[in-house]
DNA sequence: TAATAATAGTGGAGGGTTTCACTAGTAACA
DNA sequence: TGTTACTAGTGAAACCCTCCACTATTATTA
């Protein structure tokens, strides 16, 4: 069975295409109620439901924009991904993807096939030129958050990366550490690299010596994996570069009977919901996630409006929560 | 500046709209490769990007599908929906949304609008009947999975709830607990109430008293918020509706220095990523959540390739999975 | 040479909706 | 009676695209 279309409304109704769409879109008081009655027992009556594409095919008002991340798993991601979605205007509809490199790239195929006017890319992607050189032909808007921050042919907004890897130093200073470990993956991104950096510039000017502990990735079993190398290196407190990798790093120190924050303390990295209800809770550096959400809509749908205007690019300040997971030695 | 349509190209190219459309849509081997050339230059040359709508409206061969999932915060239902987009067939496309009871039933409205051919429901609908009935007769596919089990006009794809209580009751009662608490919100859904009553029948059987404590909502904050009466009341052990319950009552048991599962056992549900790394480890009740979303996409295409199939019904088994959040008394 | 086939491209309908400009009928007015 | 003004409704273009059926030109074959 097809769906039903206007035409079949004004059919049943006995009344023009036109008139029927006026009433069904609240422009109908001038016609006679009996007239409206009728549209609406109509419409009811075939279960009619106005097809979205011919309505935004007329008024060429409907926008749809894109985002890509790496996966839906991590609550971090799906924090940006909801808080893009509450955000939305009425008008624009969210095409959420999934994907890291190559299928990063896909999916932007994917999505410029679907029609989008532009793009929020949080993934890393396997070619990021072609990608933007691609969108910028296309005349379709493309901001990144997380990676690629000094691309050219795209607005960026970006957290103070450097600003949180050396908040995390400061206040591992400040405790008293002298032996400290970094926790990361070795094939660092934009914002890890930086945040990565900074700790260790920071460490060095107070004199501290960092090593570094190389893991898999930033998951919360490469934190576990990594748990019997930090219990070895004698360090007294290890900076994870995310909060997944240091509540792993936890509960694999547990297996060797090692507690933080008294045999170690551990800071990390984002902030996720979960941090805060950790055992013990996990002292992180504060990622304001809808806030990033929100600046890159906006920038994205600015872009929107003008395709010519001049590069943004922002970066939005994160803070040092500090929880139960460190202490001071003093 | 507006949007280049296909015209522009049409007209830049110096060939007609029937041309173009061929030759951009790859069904142009027998042009000229000239013409071909100059219609790709043209396309660069006015940023031609084709209008979704029109296309969609014209084509009637793609494949829309629908997810409605309470919120993407939660790795729960992150968990669910990449498990959707990572069994998707090839010309499927799926499109996510997020909210509750009455935004449940208009992001449905909105995927209809939007000419979808299935939606898999996990959201608690605000009005079921009604909105079974509006699919049913548009004859777009429908699945639910934790809500709406006895919806007489939707596939229906869930895990044992019952089972998933009384495994949680088994446990406790072999380690020995004889006064529990079993902690959920007051508006229980289906399958909440399938959950607590069959936890409750078990514990009643095998002669076990349980108090119950409702809270708010089944988040970690209401968790916590819990913590307190739990403490009170005596009990030697806790379950809780879900994990995020679970970890939150944790979290707040420790902040009144009760500690788990030393002065209380605690259960969950779900078993979500967190849960292994939680600290100590959640005893938990396993939800194989990929299973889940396979099984809700194979019903939902099957019943959108053949409408009028017999109604499909499926309960899927859920494990005790015993970590280190409860223990013996025995 | 005539008939056929292959090559390269075009015309136009149709998909569902909105909206502007219009009409037919009636009522009010002078 | 003729003019104007409402009231209630309609016709058809336009939005952009795809695809079927068609034409015009050239090449090949018998």
């Amino acid at each position: 069975m097809k769906k039903a279309s206007i035409k079949d409304v004004a059919r049943t109704a006995d009344v023009s295409i036109a008139t029927v769409s006026q009433i069904l879109n609240n422009k109908g008081e001038r016609f006679s109620q009996a007239t409206r009655d009728r549209v609406f027992e109509a419409r009811d009556a075939v279960g009619y439901v106005p097809n979205a594409n011919a309505r935004s095919l007329k008024k060429r008002d409907y926008t749809l924009i894109g985002v890509i991340v790496p996966t839906l798993k991590l609550p971090y991601f799906g924090a940006f991904v909801q808080s893009l979605r509450d955000d939305l205007p009425e008008n624009v509809s969210l095409s959420i993807m999934s994907g890291e490199r190559e299928a990063a790239d896909e999916a932007v195929d994917r999505l410029v096939e679907a029609g989008a006017s532009g793009i929020i890319i949080v993934s890393q992607l396997a070619e990021p030129e072609t990608v933007a050189q691609t969108l910028k032909q296309r005349h379709i808007a493309m901001v990144v958050t997380e990676n690629h921050a000094n691309l050219k042919d795209a607005d960026a907004v970006f957290s103070k990366d450097r600003m949180g890897g050396r908040l995390a130093a400061e206040h591992l200073i400040a405790q008293g550490h002298e032996r400290v470990v970094l926790l990361g993956n070795q094939v660092f991104t934009d914002n890890l690299t930086y945040r990565a950096e900074s700790f260790k510039e920071t460490m060095l000017e107070a004199g501290v010596k960092v090593s570094e502990i190389t893991t898999h990735n930033l998951s919360k079993q490469s934190g576990q994996a990594a748990a019997m190398a930090v219990s070895i290196s004698k360090a007294t407190a290890a900076f994870a570069l995310n909060d997944d990798l240091a509540i792993g790093l936890i509960s694999g120190l547990a297996k060797l009977n090692w507690r933080v924050p008294d045999d170690v303390s551990v800071v990390g990295f984002d902030d996720t919901e979960y941090a805060a209800f950790y055992q013990p809770g996990l002292t992180t550096v504060h990622q304001n996630v809808s806030l990033l959400a929100q600046t890159s809509l906006n920038f994205l749908m600015q872009r929107i409006e003008n395709f010519q205007m001049a590069r943004q690019d922002i970066a939005i300040d994160v803070d040092l929560i500090e929880r139960a997971s460190t202490r001071s030695l003093k």
